[in-house]
DNA sequence: ATTACTTTTGCAACATTGTTGCATTAAGGA
DNA sequence: TCCTTAATGCAACAATGTTGCAAAAGTAAT
């Protein structure tokens, strides 16, 4: 199971990297025009999740995105925050935000999945 | 436009108060047995988050789940942390728990999202 | 209890999102 | 160029959520 670069992929790849704000499935397909199939999308995005190169984020609205950032690829930590903006619908990592919080005991934690919504820097 | 208390409303708002978890539409659905309709489910969750008798929350997966939870009612604030536990997909509320966090300049927050995945107490 | 008003429900139909199986196509190393 | 197998397209399906409309059921007044 060597992975291929086919053009789906490596367009879709581009998309997303290129993109200041995570995508979802039917935004990229908007954007594909037709270039592949629906299901090649949704095997791309996991083939890409696969190899670490995007990472999958739950939106606000419970629509699934996914977005390419730079401390991915280093540090491999996708802990990160990320602001949905209510007005332009835009999702996008804020890399540098560590929240901290204190727990009961017994509580073991392993992801985290942090988004705060409201009016980005461009709506407000 | 004065809501009405009916069967299934009635018996929707019970299942959730007494929940210790936060239930999805599917399972509220499996709950009632065929009360009433998949529809009339969807629009009485609609009316109880409405009235702020419970709280909408996203889980990790993107799957939607209500909740009742004692603060809700008296401070009007459902900003508190959520645990999702990836062995007995209980998703539960910690209110007790208040995150802090550093934004950039230019972000206006008015919601906020924060769910934290890994082993409940029960699992762990 | 009956009536009248209007909310709520059920049903059917539809839209969107995501998954699976299988035959065909194409990537890339030999 | 050939060969292997990963990747694609298509069809079919499942799950989730939405809408319109006629029928049913709350609720308040008589």
């Amino acid at each position: 199971m060597k992975p291929r670069n086919t053009k789906a992929k490596t367009k879709i790849k581009e998309l997303i990297i290129s993109s200041y704000t995570a995508l979802s499935q039917s935004e990229i397909q908007n954007s594909l025009q037709g270039l592949c199939d629906r299901v090649t999308i949704y095997r791309v995005l996991e083939r890409l999740l696969d190899e670490d190169i995007i990472h999958k984020i739950v939106n606000t609205d419970g629509v699934i995105k996914f977005a390419s950032c730079q401390s991915c690829s280093s540090e491999h930590s996708h802990n990160h925050i990320h602001f949905s903006c209510q007005k332009c619908k835009s999702l996008t990592c804020l890399e540098d935000v560590e929240p901290t919080y204190k727990l009961p005991n017994n509580y073991k934690v392993s992801e985290m999945n942090f988004t705060l919504s409201g009016l980005c820097p461009q709506c407000s």
